[in-house]
DNA sequence: GGCCAGGTGTAAA
DNA sequence: TTTACACATGGC
């Protein structure tokens, strides 16, 4: 068995199934791909929060709502100016695509995704994978960090990403508790501090500790 | 008080 | 093609 399929029934097994991604509608979740750009969960939430009090959280109101509104609701998650904007094309974008549903539906969803201003390959995948439903990696800081430290492996976005998608099966369902597992271990263990105390992984972390990842570490670019 | 947080676009080298 | 930098707030 593959190191990578071996981490994830380990982490499974250790964490169980984290059903993400966090959202009450396809649209939050594409706001909130947006808003968590280089920024917390816990900041993100609370924009989402006023955005749904003000009712804002559909494609509509965003556009029509002027950007002074916008930023009072999304200043928590920084760089509150560009991701207004960010939002209000992207839901100019969705409304002349038909809708949410519609949009999401398109064959090449993530590529489109990648057309829109201020949308990267993270925030593409982000919504490809958990608003669209269509298996693609999400390659975030947490995913490099678990990968590097643990695994040795370092590369740029679109590696990291075949990665997975050459060792594992296209499954959405499966792409999305990887990516959530990935996420709660590092949040919870694998911080700034160089390890670990309780890893469920604590095998791997052990040998990753040894090698460094520059000289000994597998490197995919 | 300083570092960090689930990135992206742009311009210069 | 790569690297540096701006964007900005809130938690710890």
């Amino acid at each position: 068995m593959s190191v990578i399929r071996r981490l994830y029934m380990d982490l499974y097994a250790f964490f169980g199934p984290q059903g993400w991604w966090p959202a009450d509608s396809d649209f939050e979740v594409m706001v909130g791909a947006v808003l968590t750009q280089n920024m917390s969960w816990r900041n993100v939430e609370k924009a989402i929060s006023k955005l749904k009090t003000e009712g804002l959280m559909n494609p509509e109101a965003i556009l029509e709502t002027d950007r002074e509104t916008l930023h009072e609701c999304i200043r928590a998650t920084g760089f509150y100016r560009q991701k207004t904007e960010r939002l209000k094309i992207l839901s100019e974008r969705v409304i002349r695509e038909g809708g949410v549903e519609r949009f999401l539906k398109h064959p090449d969803i993530r590529g489109e995704l990648l057309k829109v201003k201020g949308i990267g390959p993270e925030t593409a995948d982000s919504i490809t994978l958990y608003a669209a439903g269509v298996p693609s990696f999400v390659v975030d800081a947490y995913t490099r960090r678990i990968l590097e430290r643990y695994i040795g492996v370092c590369g740029g976005y679109h590696e990291i990403r075949s990665f997975f998608h050459d060792e594992l099966p296209r499954d959405v369902s499966l792409y999305r508790e990887f990516h959530a597992l990935l996420v709660r271990l590092a949040k919870e263990y694998c911080g700034k501090k160089p390890l670990c105390s309780g890893c469920p992984v604590a095998r791997d972390c052990t040998r990753a500790n040894r090698t460094s990842t520059s000289s000994n570490g597998v490197c995919l670019s």
